[in-house]
This record gives C-alpha cells, structure tokens and sequence, in this order.
DNA sequence: AAGTTTTACTAAATCGCTTTTCCAGAGATT
DNA sequence: AATCTCTGGAAAAGCGATTTAGTAAAACTT
C-alpha cells in the first residue's frame, strides 16, 4: 500500500489510538532508556535509587499515554501468563457454573485470567485439553468434576476429584457427614425403607457417594435393599435421567418411604415420576436431593437437599492454586475439605405409618 | 542454586520434559536454518520449494520432539491471540451459561479460547473488563446481555445487546413473533385480564420485550391495566425476584386470569406466590415464562415458557465474530435475529369462566 | 587528594518465533 | 558463453518487553 492520503492513520486526533504505545517509544520521549522506564513501571527494587522526581515524570507519561505493557512480549520474558485453565464437564450445567463462579472470583481479583473447556466426559478431551492449555502456558489448572491421571508440569487443583495423582489438591465435601445428616434425617423422621439414584458411573463422586450411604446405612442398623438401588445412566444435565431411574425403581414392585437421589436436578426428575404413580411427595414418599443449586429452593414443593458449598469450593480451589504457583516450595495439602449442609424444605416428612407406601399399583 | 545432583533435572530419563524444545534447538538438531522450519512447519507457500523429504525430515523431528511453538513469542510476532473475551452478567447464571456453551463450541472447534468476567451488572466492571481484555489482546469480544456503548478497536458482538454502537453485530430474539405467540396462546385461552413481571431496569431486554408486548395487547384488542404490571428489582438470580413482584401484583386487589413473567426464573416465583394465596395454576391463573432454561420442564407443573435458543444464539454469535476476525472486510450486518418458540406445557390452560379469578382474597 | 560509596542510569542479551529479502548453485535457454 | 530461471535454503530484522551487569559522575571518607 502506497501511502496516498492513507485511510487508516487519518484523523490524527485521535492520537495514540493507532499502535499502543510501547515501551521504547515512551523512554523515547522520556529521553530514558527502556531499561529505565520497566524497572520503574514494574516497581523493582533496583529502581530504589532512582529520584522520586524522575519516577513521577515516567509514571506521569505512562497515564498521559496510556502506555500498558504488552502482555505477549511480558509473559514471553518471565514465562508466566496470569492465566489459568479450567475444565469442567459441561459450562452450562449449574454444578459447573457455580464453582466457576467461585473461581472466577478469587481469580480476577488476584490479576488472572482463566481459560474454559467443557470436556462432556469425552476421555479424548479430558487428555486434550489439558494440554492445549499447556501449549497456551497456563500456569495452573483446575478440573471440576472430572477423573484426574494426568501429572502435570504445572500445579493443579480438583474440585470433587478423588484422583490418585500425588501433588493435587483435591477439594472435596466431607462425605461421611454428607452420608449422615441425610440419611439421620430421614431415620428420625421414621423411615426404614429408603430408596437411591446413585450417580453416574463416569462421575468422580459417585463412588465415595455411595460408600457413605452403605457405612451410615449399617451404622443406623439397616440394610439396603438392593431392589431399591438404581443409577443414573447417560450424559444430559436433565431431570430426564432421574425421572427414568425412579420409573425402574417403581416398576420393581418393591416398598419404600424415601428416596435419596444423587443430585437435585435427579430429584426434580423423581418427583414427577413419583406424582406421575399417583404419589405425593412428601406425603407418601420424601425425597432428599444433593448440591442445593439454585432452583432446588423453588420447586413445588421445595426440596430439601444436602447443600454443597460450590462456589466456596471453586475459590478455595483458586485460592490454593496460587498459592500453589507463588509459594512453590510451600507445604500443600492434597485435600482440602469443605462441610455440607442439610437444607431441610419440602420434599420429607414423617413416614407414613400406615401400609400406604410407595410400589407402582398398576392393573 | 548450585547445581548439586540438581533435584529438578534428575531422571535424564525423561529428556525434552524440561525445557519444551524451541524452533532453534529443533533447527540445530535438523542442521536447517530455524527459518526454514518455522516456513515448512506453518505450510507457508514459500516453503513450496523444499522438497517433500526435507519436509518430512522436519515433521518427523517436530513430533519426536513433541515441539510446539511458543504461543507468546507467535503471538507477540503475528499480533493474534486466537483468544476472544466474553463477558456476561453471572457466569452460574443459567442464561449466560448457555450462551457460553454455544460459544465455546464453536470457538474451540475453531481453535480459539476465551476469557470470562462477570460484571454482575456493576458499571465500573462493565467498562473495565473489556478494557483488561483488550490489554491480553484479545481478538474479539463477546458481551453477553451487557449494556454496551464502547467502540473498541476489536470486533465486538453481543448477545441480547441492544446497543446503538455502530459495528457492531447485535444477536437478539425476534420480539415482535416472541410477544406474539405467548400473548396470543393466552387469548385464544380466553384470557383477557393479564398480569405481567417486567424485567429489572438494568437488563438489556426489558425494553423491546415491553414494548413489543404493548403492541401485541392492543392489537388484540385489549389494554393493559396499570396496575397489573410489576418490575423484578434486584440482581439475584433467583426466583425470590418474581415471588415478591407477584406478591405486590396480588396486594394491588385486582383481577387477573394469566401472568406472563419476564423469565422463568421469576415464573418460578410467581408460581409460589400465587399458591400461597390459595390460587392453582393453571386453573385460576395460567403461567407463561420466558428462556426455557433446563429446570422450566421439570416445574411441578412444568412452565409453558417462550424459548429462546442460547445455545445457537452463542453458536452465532463466535461465527459471526470470527468471520469479522477472520474476514475483515466482509459486509457485516448489525442485527442477526433468531425465532423464539412457544414451549406449551402445563402452566396455562384456558381461562376460568366463572368469577373464580385472581384477587387476593384476604380478610 | 585519593579512595570508597552512592546515585542514577544504560547496554545489551535474551525470550522464541515469523517473514521478507537475499543468495548460491544447478539446469535450462538463447 | 552468457543469461535467465528455478531450487533450496539462510540471514537478519523485528515483535515488546525484562533483567543482569556495568559505568560515569557525584558525594562522602579519611
């Protein structure tokens, strides 16, 4: 392009707005060097001996021009970004978008930045991104819900991960008391026939989920009725995995007051299979959801759920993140525990102490 | 550090696990120019020359050597990022959530990442996010249900926008069919007292959903009553918003046989509220929401609500971005509108013929 | 008056890559 | 034999910072 009158840098009121400014052109007209200016800008201490006067001059200019470092060039020379990865399931589900919440938070108010990446239980994913983040040079990572092997170059934090990777922090809710507080609550309230929707077999809590239940379950002197155990199975954030495991749980013909689901959004699924034969919660069968997410206080009727503190996990989990990437020597903890809480709304009540319980009355 | 036995760099085993292998070092070892192989690695046509030998040789080299470029030192040379902003009122917000969901998939299809920030609708974050994106230089932005008045020196598209900057593309819901199909599936129900929740003041589409909703009435023939039409205040995600606006709309003592709430949040609420003074919905007063978020199917009973695709409204939204990217000079349209959809569930139903209408019949 | 410190800076080497320009030799052309 | 055109690649100039190692001049000691 031959300059003819040229359309781009036209209008040369606008000054400064063209090209950024960079730090040589500002020393430039400092009449400093380039060494100068940074030392000052980035408050080094081998800038101590320089005047106050000059320091002013420089920080003077650099609002005048409203000169900001370029972040390329920067992170090329110290090799760090201010930016950290995030992998989560799905970013629209409301687990996910609440840690995030939490995460972000802590994040932007410390200077960083934060990449997602939704995985949807794709093992080629939770293996790819990982470490297309690494090519981006993140300096940490966080993964939300999500099967953890990988050891990596830069510190990483689960939330409700339960890997096996030493140097990981995993925070994660205090399952035995998870266990209790439900299962208590429905046992004082009467009953002994309880019904469960464990998790999926691909997601990280499932496990250590279930394992609760059967050790509070005995401890009450009780047993599970392995007719009254069903799983949820697909991928979809719907109440449409929970709605069909309590149809399959009704269609087994067997009894039960209660029934303890793996997460609220599964719980909103049962309770209408549940009205859908004819019974009413909590009347006939109370039900107990897990995680609290924000709708679960406005179903009708309300459920009541064994509460997760999501966002406060996801700003513990960035807060020992940079900890982490600061302090690198030290000591870490690789768990970090939170407590639940049992919201106790609509959806239990006293069992019914009549024969009147649930077991699908069809013909 | 003196280097005495070298903790970090023990297990030699493990070689290249270092330091991650730079185009030079790759160069050295192919005894080639750095040159030359950044041409044949980026498929640069002038590398058409080098024969295809040559060219394998270094394709060879480069996985064994697991090389990738250095995203800083690519990006600080060709002034791109392949990194976009978004920003949004609440990421754990089910509308941007989903939103972001379309977005990112087609964002890291596309090999592009982006940032999130949350400005939860305070005006200094409104102005400051996109300016600290700006400073990471990022590619493009994305403004997700954002009052938006900046014109930046970047590609800028926004979600629910409804802004009067010019280049900027605005993805926004065809208002005119959205009031139309909700308004006339109430009339034809024989509904002709309608009550109405308008959005908060501060949410971009407030305006034109009222608006067009005050077309759609009159040209049915009816008019609005005053005193039937109440305003969400506050800035929580949460059906406690709509609860409290029905609870004034009943306070006001006046008649009515549906309510349209400005999302389904608010419907949640609505519905709460409305059962608390004795009234069912839909028989005493229907219910019609507004988004379709994924717990509107699973109400009891499940909300009859006027969709809008977010999914595909984020999809559109980082296409539209990275052609303006990608692109430059393209024509470029500053509106891109998607259809909404009525979702009839069980929320409305026709209008009680008796006198048995809404009206809170207290004392 | 000579030596020592301090003060106030600067030079220059990177960081790792992209991209334009240039160049030597081989083969083809006139 | 001289010129031209390809081939196959290299040199080098950035991109915009950070940071270590100096260094001249001024101030202070003795």
């Amino acid at each position: 392009m031959t300059s003819k009158k040229s359309g781009p840098s036209s209008e040369g009121a606008k000054q400064a707005a063209r090209k950024p400014m960079s730090l040589k052109k500002l020393a430039q007209h400092l009449d400093l060097s380039p060494a100068t200016v940074s030392l000052v800008i980035n408050r080094s201490t081998v800038a101590d001996s320089i005047p106050q006067a000059t320091k002013d001059r420089i920080f003077a200019a650099a609002r005048k021009f409203k000169y900001h470092p370029n972040f390329f060039a920067r992170s090329l020379r110290t090799q760090r970004s201010f930016t950290i990865g995030v992998i989560v399931p799905e970013v629209s589900d409301g687990y996910s978008a609440s840690v995030m919440s939490g995460v972000e938070d802590y994040l932007l108010q410390e200077g960083y930045f934060y990449f997602v990446a939704s995985h949807r239980h794709r093992a080629d994913l939770i293996d790819e991104y990982p470490r297309m983040f690494l090519e981006r040079s993140v300096d940490g990572l966080i993964a939300v819900d999500t099967p953890w092997n990988l050891n990596l170059s830069v510190p990483v934090v689960t939330v409700s991960g339960h890997n096996g990777v030493k140097g990981v922090t995993n925070i994660a809710l205090n399952h035995e008391r998870a266990a209790e507080v439900a299962l208590k609550h429905l046992f004082h309230l009467g009953h002994r026939h309880i019904a469960f929707i464990k998790g999926q077999a691909f997601s990280s809590d499932t496990e250590v989920r279930w394992a609760n239940i059967e050790r509070v379950v005995s401890q009450l002197g009780l047993t599970i009725n392995p007719d009254l155990v069903t799983q949820l199975e697909g991928d979809l954030p719907s109440p449409q995995l929970g709605y069909m495991a309590t149809k399959m749980l009704l269609a087994s013909g067997e009894t039960f007051t209660a029934l303890f689901a793996f997460n609220d959004i599964s719980a909103m699924g049962a309770i209408r299979a549940l009205r859908e034969s004819g019974l009413n919660v909590p009347e006939d069968v109370s039900v107990v959801g897990f995680d609290d997410i924000q709708s679960a206080a406005f179903q009708n009727p309300a459920l009541t759920t064994v509460r997760q503190p999501l966002r406060e996990m996801g700003r513990a989990a960035a807060e020992i993140l940079l900890k982490r990437i600061n302090r690198p020597g030290s000591i870490l903890h690789d768990k970090h525990t939170v407590e639940p809480e049992l919201v106790i709304r609509e959806t239990t009540g006293p069992a019914p102490n009549g024969r009147r319980v649930a077991s699908k009355q069809r013909h």
